[in-house]
DNA sequence: GTATGATAGTTTGATGTCAAACTAATTATG
DNA sequence: CATAATTAGTTTGACATCAAACTATCATAC
């Protein structure tokens, strides 16, 4: 192939992990939209998943969890907190920490967190044998290991 | 696994994409301003790389082959003339058209390209088989078509 | 041949994201 | 104990990104 792109070739392995990651988040967006959860990111979507098993994580928990600077989730929660699904309160011996958890609002969520991911995985191996699923996982976790 | 998160999990296969196209961006540009090539997206990349090949394409070739949005080009190529890599001239025939073009400086780049990609690819595939290499993308390609 | 529609790019406004600078509070060190 | 260093969050400035509105040009239709 004298034409090869390592950036951005539509049939190698790099570039097909940057389409189906933006095919992926776009689903997931588009599937809450359709159940009625509108103008939000998948960063808060993890969010809010993250604290539906959590119940109480703190700015610096939630930036670990999401893998997002803590400037970016400063951002993200009081989007959340304007849209009233989560409140923010600080800790009373700590002052310096800032824990977060769902509203009442909030928690309804969950059954719409639970139906766009089940539709998200059904899609998402979707004529994938079991076997196949087991050899991607062991590939990725390799090539993730290798940076 | 009664906590299994699919939106977030270390261990599934979907946050592992997102978790490794993250990797290969933070490595391509780290690579990139460790040989000169300073303030740079990836998407500057894709757009320096594709014109190597391509010699000239209009804006909307652009936009078609990094699949961003054509405002988003507009921004990413004046930011390229800005740094005098490209330059943009309007068609003499079909003034609606724009296009885009490397200037000397922008040709220089090509080696850095080379060396960066392969850099890339090297890490990338480190300790994974060729027979895995294809089987990767097999599943990928499967994967990508589900959406 | 003028009006309608399509096409190529740009502009504008909003948003997610990061890094760096900053504030406030706690902990460690001399 | 007082000062220095660390830690948790926020603010600020820059930037990539998109969608929608807009401009300018070309093509089509009647």
């Amino acid at each position: 192939m004298s034409n090869y792109n390592p950036f951005m070739e539509t049939r190698d392995a790099i570039s097909l992990i940057s389409k189906i990651r933006e095919k992926v988040n776009r689903f997931i967006v588009q599937e809450m939209a359709k159940q009625g959860v509108d103008g939000i990111a998948t960063s808060h979507g993890d969010i809010l998943y993250a604290l539906l098993s959590k119940h109480r994580l703190t700015m610096a928990e939630i930036s670990a969890h999401i893998h997002k600077d803590k400037s970016t989730v400063t951002a993200l929660v009081d989007k959340l907190v304007r849209l009233g699904l989560v409140m923010k309160e600080r800790d009373q011996e700590d002052t310096r920490y800032v824990y977060v958890t769902l509203t009442g609002k909030g928690k309804e969520l969950e059954p719409v967190f639970e139906s766009v991911s089940s539709a998200m995985l059904k899609q998402f191996y979707r004529d994938i044998t079991e076997e196949e699923q087991a050899i991607l996982l062991t590939i990725l976790l390799k090539i993730n290991h290798n940076f």
